[in-house]
DNA sequence: AGTATATAGTTTGATCCCAAACTAAATGGC
DNA sequence: GCCATTTAGTTTGGGATCAAACTATATACT
């Protein structure tokens, strides 16, 4: 298929006993859809792992991020913008309400409508992981170089807003 | 903080009557982790798209074709390769056996050992499948173009392996 | 050989996600 | 005002995933 073999390697046997063996990912290794996958999950991974340093996660960091910059906004706004089924959220919500994270108020005018704000603790809580989110992004940036940032972030909006 | 609001429209009341808000996305809009997630569930969720013509997944695609590369993979390389626990493969590779897509026999020198194999039907399957992946990367091709895929992937694969 | 340790795969329990069914409230047509 | 439709949010059911506990083999050390 004209595709080169391409071999990772795989660790097998004990500690200093070499691989002996190595995976062929045939043209998966030249796809994008695949390599953009592997990328997202190690990112995701390790801002997983800064997140849980202060006992939150990624999901909770955009949530809390998106009513923080959107007062008042009501929970099927929240989950289009954060690309989420708004079922999904109904646990998410749950949780940081009952942390007192989140104020949810039923709205006058409509109802059926939550309205959602942070409270003080919740802005504390966002600011901590602000932070632990620019420390993610500057590990982000070393590895893209600055000369590419820009340019990759444009194709990946490029990707999320025009693939299908 | 020095980043400009960023707004994006917000689908509202009935069909013609025009969008009454938009959504601040603060600094996530800037940062290559939210965008990285935002392109790649896109991408995932058209590569689903197209997958679901043919009755299967993208999941499906990826174990096979790791099989096809490496007959005779065990479950827990195939589980490094494809960057899941080796738990999550196992009812994976159930279902594949179970459709006579994969071929799992002990391997007599370490009976904790499988070996997996692609039986002729799971050939004729996988060959649908990469059609499919092709066309999606032709898809993709399109949007980041021929000039930037080779530095692209280069840097998915730079961010994969090196973060954190 | 005998025992401790490591490994392959499965099971179990948790989380997150979606889609569809549901409830309550709002809106539109008559 | 009344009924059909739409909308906001919850519930339920199913899939995918991981981590930890488990079973059975295999290996290493003595």
């Amino acid at each position: 298929m004209g595709i080169k073999n391409v071999k990772a390697p795989l660790r097998r046997g004990k500690n200093g006993e070499a691989a002996a063996k190595s995976i062929d990912f045939g043209p998966l290794a030249h796809w994008v859809g695949f390599n953009l996958r592997m990328a997202q999950e190690a990112a995701f991974e390790a801002f997983s792992r800064r997140s849980q340093e202060i006992g939150e996660n990624p999901g909770r960091f955009g949530t809390l991020t998106l009513i923080a910059r959107n007062p008042g906004i009501s929970q099927t706004e929240l989950s289009l913008a954060n690309g989420r089924d708004k079922s999904s959220l109904t646990p998410v919500v749950e949780d940081l309400v009952r942390r007192g994270l989140v104020a949810r108020k039923r709205v006058n005018s409509d109802k059926r409508t939550y309205s959602l704000n942070l409270t003080a603790s919740g802005k504390k809580t966002l600011s901590q992981m602000t932070r632990c989110a620019r420390q993610h992004e500057r590990s982000l940036d070393a590895i893209i170089g600055e000369r590419h940032r820009k340019q990759f972030i444009a194709t990946l909006k490029r990707i999320a807003a025009e693939i299908e």
